[in-house]
RNA sequence: GGAGGGGUACCAAAGCGGUCAAAUGGGGCGGGCUGUAAACCCGUUGACUUCGGUCUUCGAAGGUUCGAAUCCUUCCCCCUCCA
């Protein structure tokens, strides 16, 4: 049986619920549609978290339908209230624009822009959210939606039971959502929005309004939230989010992140986050012989779908050179010193400093009772050491670690 | 607008005049074991230090006191109930 766009969005795992799946499937099956997924603009960058609606827009594509990226421009302003001062206010519409571009920027790197009939189309909601009438938007949409009802959804009724405060504001963001689906529907005959588990609400009640304003039926999907096998949520770690840009984050950093997968977590993100054939993952538990071969293959295959194929090439490579033959890897982050600051002597915390792994002196003091700073691979034992050129390698070269993850190599200049 | 409750380190939460740089738990970081995994065990978690100490922190600003996270005054913010 041939693939399709649905039973290959089950196989990889990222099926959680449709508003009616059969018929969904005949559809796209029948003809080529029109799909959107909403972005969050409020970080300057996305984050590994919306990799997955990333991989669905991809999935799309592949199977020929058209994706629409919207870019809630209009929804982010919404999302923060804290913005309320005149200043703050241009600052944040402007910073909101800065996102908007560097979001769309990051995704036209995962997604097909050549090809006419699937490239993405991106909107932005501030353009029909900016100019509604409220006493209209009432009359027509407000009408539409009982409290009754509103007061159902689990994203208000949690809230609710938790006695915890829901202003008025946030009570309207799924009548927002709703209308954006209206509105995408008309104008550019989308019939599906697919998001994550906790979209549920906010998509079938565009659904609804769809039904109610055009009579004409739509498709939700979500996909699952994902969590990691150790419970805690997908794409923050200790230094921070895993950004999808590599001005935020390395791309020998981003391999890090998929070569430290949990190991049940492997197969899993290997169906996620791959182009593998999915049919062929499973197999490959049994080809490759441990694990960490397969982490590699994770690792590769994701960096090169975000930074390309040399930047993964040379993460893995660099790995290597950093975990097996303990030495210097090539990709390390690289801090210039001069000569005569080595020359005149300099104390080791003071030195290890310059690395910028550590943010005080008092932290470089307790890693090394700790035993956890290196320099070449020799443990630190005395802070009250000096630095000098002996130090270094012919090559003037001197690596420094924290633990036995984070190197920067220290060359002077 | 009225009545109560509260703001403590990354988060949660104790402390309610000195022994408080602040219990405990989570998280983080490091070490051990390993496989750059998980689990487990140990250490550590404000800054500076000549390792004796010193300085800055408990919503903000003042005050009382030899001494304040702790008491008083004013202000700001959050929550609950009532209007």
């Amino acid at each position: 049986m041939d693939e399709t766009f649905l039973s290959e969005f089950n196989k990889r795992n990222y099926f959680n619920q449709c508003t009616n799946s059969s018929e969904l499937e005949q559809l796209m099956n029948s003809k080529k549609i029109k799909a959107y997924i909403g972005f969050d603009c409020t970080a300057p960058s996305l984050h590994v978290g919306s990799l997955l609606q990333i991989m669905c827009l991809r999935l799309l594509q592949k199977y020929g339908h058209q994706p629409i990226v919207l870019l809630g421009g209009g929804t982010t302003r919404i999302g923060d209230p804290s913005g309320k001062e005149e200043t703050r206010k241009i600052l944040l519409e402007k910073e909101i624009n800065r996102n908007i571009r560097n979001i769309q920027k990051v995704l036209k790197i995962f997604l097909n822009t050549k090809d006419k009939k699937v490239k993405p189309i991106f909107v932005n909601n501030f353009s029909w959210l900016g100019k509604l009438n409220y006493i209209n938007f009432l009359r027509e949409i407000g009408k539409h939606f009982t409290v009754n009802k509103m007061l159902s959804f689990d994203s208000i009724k949690l809230r609710l039971e938790r006695e915890q405060s829901l202003s008025y504001m946030e009570f309207n963001y799924m009548i927002l959502q709703a209308y954006d689906f209206l509105e995408l529907n008309k104008k550019k005959n989308c019939i599906l929005q697919i998001g994550g588990s906790d979209q549920w609400g906010n998509i079938i009640n565009g659904v609804d309004l769809i039904k109610r304003c055009n009579n004409k039926q739509a498709f939700g999907l979500t996909t699952p939230l994902i969590t990691l096998a150790s419970g805690s949520k997908m794409g923050k770690t200790e230094e921070g989010a895993i950004w999808l840009d590599k001005r935020f984050l390395s791309s020998y950093d981003y391999w890090q992140f998929w070569r430290n997968t949990d190991d049940k977590d492997v197969l899993n993100f290997l169906k996620m986050f791959t182009d593998l054939d999915v049919n062929e993952i499973e197999n490959l538990s049994q080809e490759y012989e441990n694990i960490n071969s397969l982490k590699i293959l994770l690792a590769n295959e994701t960096t090169k779908m975000l930074h390309g194929e040399t930047a993964s090439k040379k993460a893995q490579t660099t790995a290597k050179e950093i975990f097996q033959n303990k030495s210097v890897g090539s990709e390390l982050p690289t801090i210039k010193i001069e000569k005569n600051i080595i020359s005149n002597g300099i104390n080791i915390i003071d030195f290890v400093l310059l690395s910028k792994l550590f943010k005080s002196k008092s932290e470089i003091r307790r890693m090394i009772k700790n035993k956890g700073i290196r320099l070449n691979n020799n443990i630190v034992e005395d802070e009250k050491n000096n630095i000098s050129m002996f130090d270094f390698n012919e090559n003037g070269i001197l690596k420094v670690s924290h633990g036995k993850k984070q190197h920067v190599i220290m060359k002077i200049n």
